[in-house]
RNA sequence: GCGGUCGUGGCGAAGUGGUUAACGCACCGGAUUGUGGUUCCGGCAUACGUGGGUUCGAUUCCCACCGGUCGCCCCA
């Protein structure tokens, strides 16, 4: 038997349906927020990620699916969606499209090479918004704000918003250099992985789970303190923007996004639920002015989120949050008798043309087995057909709810099953 | 990549170094010759992850591998 590759899996019908309703509930979101959808190759040219995402980043170092294709092209399974949606940005020239910013969203799955958990997929699938083109911090708290709206609307309410602000390019190296300075004479007592963060990328080092108590990580210079005064500023507007909005969130001064393209505000949603397992981010983001010039763009600012639909689920499951999804079928239809049988088949046509979604045997199941199939598919009402009711050109509809039963006659059956399935909504 | 734990029918779950490997759910049929959800009776099922080893004999003991699961690292 061959299964599924690890850390894949197949979604069958009873958690498909969860699916689709939370991507219908993203996608008329992102309507309402003027974000449209954009949809990208689930692979990308190996060069994308490494530039894009960054080389230092654990993704790119050891998570990426990268093969070799028949021409030789070193390609890669998209371990997220930003690099793409900006290659593509820059590819079509959207930036000189005449209404910007470009607010666009995604919805499809990622690829990474990870040893799978809880919450941790090697394909998984998010849901994504990015906009392009504008450096007004209302932004940022829009797309913060699209993220928590869709997590609210569909019930959730243990969530906790960290934001942080990681400064421009001035900002990050003048902190970038306050780290190495404050490490460096300790940083023989870290851990390897710091050791090698403090050439790398220093900022990483306040990441660390291992060294958390270490003395010299409670003094660690803030990025925060250096935030030059434009840098300062936007951050503060960014949060007055939330404040307004009342959205509720606290600032992290440790909370360091792991892709390189980040500058400037940073966060994070985690779900506070009991009973969640080890991995509590739902989603995250920030902005990433510099990665369209870096992916060969004219400047031009951008911001962004993802968020994983697994965990999204996840979390609705923790919060015991049932997502309303209609399972109930409007109509079966059992048949008796070789005649009945085979006008069955010519009932359930005319009623399907008709818009009505009826059901029929076709495991040629005795009468009550019939009734029974029909209860188990939650039908709403049950069309019986049987020698006495062929004779009077009728079928017999019960009412499955209330079990009443009526006489309708063949010829005008999809009319009145209309009005009685509509009636019993009502 | 590292560590814990687990691997018995479609699902859940007992159990044993030795004749036919429990049970529950589900499924099918009957009681009820044309009316479901309850009950009773009966029936059904290619099941001990894979490969080695120990043994007269392994589903059981040992080893390896594979897979699930949870955690670490890191992230969505």
């Amino acid at each position: 038997m061959i299964n599924v590759p690890r850390g894949t899996q197949d979604l069958l019908p009873g958690e498909t349906e969860k699916w689709q309703y939370v991507e219908e509930k993203f996608k008329a979101l992102c309507h309402t927020y003027n974000y449209h959808e954009i949809r990208t190759p689930i692979f990308e040219h190996t060069e994308l990620f490494q530039r894009g995402v960054g080389d230092t980043t654990d993704i790119v170092q050891k998570e990426m699916y990268t093969f070799t294709d028949r021409g030789e092209r070193s390609l890669t399974l998209r371990p997220e969606g930003t690099a793409s949606v900006v290659r593509s940005f820059v590819q079509h020239k959207l930036f000189g499209h005449p209404t910007q910013p470009t607010k666009l969203f995604y919805i499809g799955p990622m690829f990474r090479y990870e040893r799978p958990q809880q919450g941790r997929m090697r394909q998984f699938v998010q849901f994504g918004v990015e906009a392009l083109g504008s450096a007004d911090p209302a932004i940022d708290a829009e797309v913060i704000g699209l993220a928590m709206n869709l997590y609210r609307s569909l019930g959730l309410k243990s969530l906790k918003l960290v934001i942080n602000s990681l400064g421009d390019v001035e900002s990050r190296n003048n902190h970038r250099h306050a780290l190495v300075e404050h490490f460096k004479p300790h940083i023989h007592e870290f851990c390897s992985d710091c050791q090698i963060r403090l050439e790398k990328n220093p900022l990483r080092i306040l990441d660390c789970k291992k060294d958390k108590d270490h003395p010299a990580m409670q003094t660690a210079p803030s990025i925060l303190d250096y935030l030059n005064d434009e840098s300062q500023a936007y951050f503060a507007q960014v949060k007055s923007y939330l404040d307004h909005m009342g959205i509720d969130y606290v600032v992290d001064k440790n909370l360091v996004r792991g892709l390189d393209y980040y500058n400037h505000t940073a966060f994070e949603i985690m779900s506070d639920a009991d009973g969640f397992g080890a991995i509590t981010t739902l989603s995250g983001g920030g902005r990433y002015n510099g990665l369209v010039e870096d992916l060969g763009g004219p400047e031009t600012p951008g911001i962004g989120f993802a968020l994983s639909v697994e965990r999204l689920l996840m979390a609705l499951d923790a919060e015991k949050i049932d997502l309303p999804i209609d399972q109930a079928l409007d109509g079966y239809v059992v048949a008796m008798g070789d005649n009945a049988v085979k006008k069955a088949v010519e009932i359930v046509y005319n009623l399907r043309q008709a818009g009505i979604q009826v059901d029929k045997d076709y495991q040629g199941k005795k009468f009550k087995a019939q009734f029974k199939a029909a209860d188990r598919l939650k039908a709403k009402f049950v069309i019986v057909l049987g020698e006495d009711e062929l004779a009077k050109q009728v079928v017999s509809v019960k009412d499955m709810t209330t079990g009443d039963q009526q006489e309708i006659p063949i010829a005008s059956i999809a009319t009145e099953m209309k009005q009685l399935i509509q009636g019993g909504k009502a």
